[in-house]
DNA sequence: CATGAATGAGAGTTCATTCAT
DNA sequence: GATGAATGAACTCTCATTCAT
């Protein structure tokens, strides 16, 4: 291993650190406590260090975009072991809405959060949001191609889909659903899932 | 017309100048911007005088929650006209869509954006979020009563049709649905409420 | 009664009102809270109206002081009923703490108060406070003759006296005697002007 | 001298800078002129600066107050060079005063001055408060014990001597003792401090 | 590599005061 | 005589960012 190579992973590792506090103090505080003061005091250096590591705030807030939508791809892969398409699909739906509520702050930084921030439009980021949208849809294919869905656009069953349960997400986390007592919660959403999912599939 | 009247109008008036001012911020430049001194610079006014029509920045903000909420609320009456609850259904989530992307500001404030804003007056604010819920929920209550619709839960039914139509607007407003081709979209949503509904529908 | 005489009257009746309410804001507020606006809100006007009956803020704060000042000596004419100087002169150092405990707002204004905001030296309004040391001066005037004194030169002994007094009064006022129990502080008061009395007595 | 420790002197010369031109203002200008962008100008650099050295205003009278008590303590102990306790009572009085009129910022700050200021620090501030009081009582005591003094409460006669000194200086540093001549004015004040003394000592 | 020091820009808010009506 | 409307001038404080060392 090369000096250059060392360097490399050295400053890796510090990009780390410096995400790693900044999502914890996203978690513990919210989103308006992230300042770089805050992340550079976490980490017991100095605002400044963080600069030589980052461009500016937005390019973590963009790293940390980034992570989420890893974790939530990967949370997407444990999926794949539930062959049947339908069945997969329905569990695709509960461990969507479940990364969200148990990672708020990520989702919303990841779905909700005003594209200002992270200019949401350039597409390399959207690399990574993409994928995940292409995963529910190859999922969506499947479930046509074995008969269980009627036969539509496949976007148009995937955006559906996706909207279904990016809404309960969102309305939650934004505290939109208050009218919903906090114990049925996961009740309802459950069946909020199967009521889609039962009434999408095919009438023979 | 009194005198009294008069100036009652006048300050409404200008009431209505800060809050447009307020909300064309909003739509230009984004939520951040939207400062007391903007919105003066805006009207041509002083910082100071702002304060004279609302006690602060929440008041304004809460105001135009409340606007919304008012518009979007008469946008649902109209449907009403529709006599089939389940063609009724169908035209509500058209029009909830619609609203929220032909007033995407709006429909922020209302639906998306963070609490902290709007947090101590959750009761009275929620009067008006809920009278929309609960429109939407009596809708879903007659299309049940008519056998339109799978029994299941009325507040699983109503959250979910809710969820999906919030979802669509609220993936697109925040710039999350860039994979779909703008020029589809319309139809994309309409596709997906279709797709919702007819699923939905009760199989003999 | 002409009508120039009754406007003069309606006049005054109105600087009443706006300085009573003022004086209530003192006393229920403090000092900080003394603001022009809530003076014209506590008597239903406008703020501009003030204007109409004091030059500015300063001019009532002054004439707060003065009736402060006509009160003080009131109450120590009400001395005067006691024949004996001597008696007299402890009774006099007795209700001056008194009326400064009991009006700590006008006490405060009058003796203790930045010179910055009622232009102190300003001869006019010393005439309202030189009054009271005059009379003070005058009862150590007779004490002397009496032969109670240790000769000395009278502004000496009046402005030791008045000392004494204010001392105890203006650290109680301003929170600086909060070593000294609050139950005691009575007893701790009487105690220390009989302790000057005392001595203060020409030895035989 | 390591980097740190030159780090740390710079640092408290900055502090020190900051307090002094804090201190000029409030003796030129008066107390409501002492502002955060005041002092900053004053030492030619940034509001912001200032927060890099003190966390907020208050801490910045809070810090000149404990140098004000430092300071008063100093020389207060210079007085124990004094062995009669009686002569040594003498002197502490006339110290006291002359330490208010040399430092009348300090000694407003530190005895006149409203307690909004550091309210919530009362005990700690208050430490150093109470050192001054336990050290003329102290010597109150002293005198007792050799018998100089009427036997009384220590805590009356304690309270009795500081309200003395209190009150004269006091007096002078608010312009509420314009009615003696400058010029007389230490004669006076030594003359009362005997005064007191003289008559308070025990007669046989 | 790391940082201490510094700052420009700006936030929300409050106040005494003025003036046309 | 009374006031509604307006404002200039402040206030404290926070933040992302820069740069010489």
């Amino acid at each position: 291993m090369g000096i250059a190579e060392r360097r490399e992973i050295d400053k890796e590792r510090m990009r780390g650190r410096i995400l790693e506090a900044a999502m914890k103090l996203f978690l513990k505080e919210g989103f308006e406590r992230v300042t770089i003061r805050a992340i550079a005091k976490a980490i017991e250096y100095s605002p400044a260090t963080i600069y030589l590591y980052f461009k500016d705030k937005n390019e973590i807030l963009f790293a940390l975009q980034t992570i989420g939508f890893e974790k939530l791809y990967k949370k997407q892969q444990d999926v794949l072991t539930i062959k049947d398409p339908w069945k997969r699909l329905r569990q695709h739906g509960k461990i969507y809405v479940e990364f969200a509520l148990k990672n708020p702050e990520y989702y919303d930084l990841m779905f909700i959060m005003r594209g200002s921030v992270v200019k949401m439009k350039e597409k390399e980021k959207w690399e990574s949001g993409q994928r995940s949208y292409e995963f529910l849809k190859e999922n969506i294919r499947e479930c046509m191609s074995a008969g269980y869905l009627t036969q539509t656009n496949e976007d148009i069953a995937t955006f559906a889909k996706w909207s279904l349960t990016h809404g309960m997400a969102s309305l939650i986390i934004r505290d939109r659903a208050i009218m919903l007592p906090k114990e049925h919660l996961n009740a309802i959403i459950e069946g909020a899932l199967d009521f889609m999912m039962e009434s999408i599939k095919k009438k023979e």
